[in-house]
RNA sequence: CGCGGGGUGGAGCAGUCUGGUAGCUCGUCGGGCUCAUAACCCGAAGGUCGUAGGUUCAAAUCCUGCCUCCGCAU
């Protein structure tokens, strides 16, 4: 089976692997060209680029996927499939027809729901229960395809996008690994359309927490944006990152810290965000107990942005 | 050369501008109080102030290089 291989960040790496170790012959691996990246704007190869290299495997970074040599190479390999995990990237119809068996996707989500970019994201910060992986047939659609094989599996309810698209990413590289091994138990399903959902990429005017929504709101915002963009109010007139949190009891104005002794307790809209895990300026993540020794937080101020001024 | 902020007992911070006695909160250890506690009281140990050099009678503090952590931008 000559198949090819289409991601570009962490997450698809696992899959990588698991294509390789089962044998599968992995003709080429395409992934986003490197780019500026992190402080000093230092060019970075993305995980999967760096994988294939490390694997010795035949890796190609176009700029452009319709025009220019790529595609007129790609037709000549003579592919019997192609997987493509998190590729970053639309592929034109040619491309996607162009393998025998044409172009296998492994989204993060059970389709429909969270057809798009930020899949696991967006279904934490939904507080889903449930989630999983879908192999799906590709077509032109934005994650439209008919469905292949599905697992699932349940969310943690304190559970971050960072962990849980570790676990996603070995689930997918499972179901794809099954898939090949049992091409007969591979039915194509067509979608429903009932039930479908968008999961826009993540932005970073998002990381911006409003206290007046709940505290199961922000909590699962906190969790689903961990650790890009990041969760952020603003204190004491400077930025103050909200790394980890748990929802809690209590009642106050929105923003208003109601504790901050050992614990740091912020009332919300409804209920209240207890922050485990925070970040000052120029300073490096660190749990509770130690932010609060420094920075002296007052019960009665308040968080967001409201100037942070003591009230009452 | 993208812009910017840090590195001070075990932890988190102040002190640096305006050089001259090492400060605060917490932890640790010992003692006390309490039915009890993330509570309170008393006492103690623990610091080459990231690193190398420079200026000075004197450097955590001023100057230069380097290491390292972080925010923004991408």
């Amino acid at each position: 089976m000559k198949v090819a291989f289409f991601g570009t960040p962490a997450y698809a790496v696992p899959t990588l692997d698991a294509l390789v170790e089962c044998g599968a012959e992995v003709v080429t691996v395409v992934a986003q060209p490197d780019r500026p990246a992190g402080r000093g704007k230092k060019l970075t190869s993305p995980p999967v680029a760096e994988r294939a290299k490390a694997l010795g495997l035949n890796l190609r970074q176009p700029r452009a996927i319709r025009s220019g040599p790529f595609f007129t190479n790609f037709r000549k390999l003579d592919l019997d499939l192609a997987i493509v995990v998190a590729y970053g990237r639309i592929l034109p119809k040619e491309l996607l027809e162009s393998p025998r068996l044409g172009c296998w996707n492994a989204h993060g989500s059970l389709l429909p729901r969270w057809r798009g970019a930020a899949p696991i994201e967006r279904a934490v910060q939904a507080g889903d229960r449930t989630t999983g992986v879908c192999l799906m047939q590709m077509d032109e659609g934005l994650d439209t395809g008919d469905i292949l094989m599905v697992r699932s599996l349940t969310i943690g309810e304190d559970e971050r996008a960072v962990d849980l698209r570790i676990r996603l990413a070995h689930l997918s590289a499972e179901m794809v690994v099954d898939a090949l091994a049992q091409p007969s138990s591979v039915a194509p399903t067509r979608q429903p359309e009932e039930g479908a959902s968008h999961a826009a990429p993540m932005k970073k005017i998002e990381s911006e927490l409003d206290f007046s929504r709940s505290a199961a709101e922000l909590h699962n915002q906190v969790r689903a944006f961990y650790p890009w963009p990041g969760s952020q109010t603003m204190f004491r007139g400077e930025q103050f990152k909200i790394h980890r949190t748990r929802v809690t009891e209590g009642a106050g104005e929105p923003g208003e810290i109601l504790l901050a002794k050992k614990r740091l307790v912020v009332a919300c809209g409804t209920g209240a965000l207890e922050v485990l895990e925070a970040q000052l300026p120029g300073k490096r993540a660190l749990p509770i107990e130690a932010v609060l020794n420094g920075a002296r937080i007052e019960p009665g101020e308040i968080m967001g942005n409201h100037q942070g001024v003591p009230h009452g």
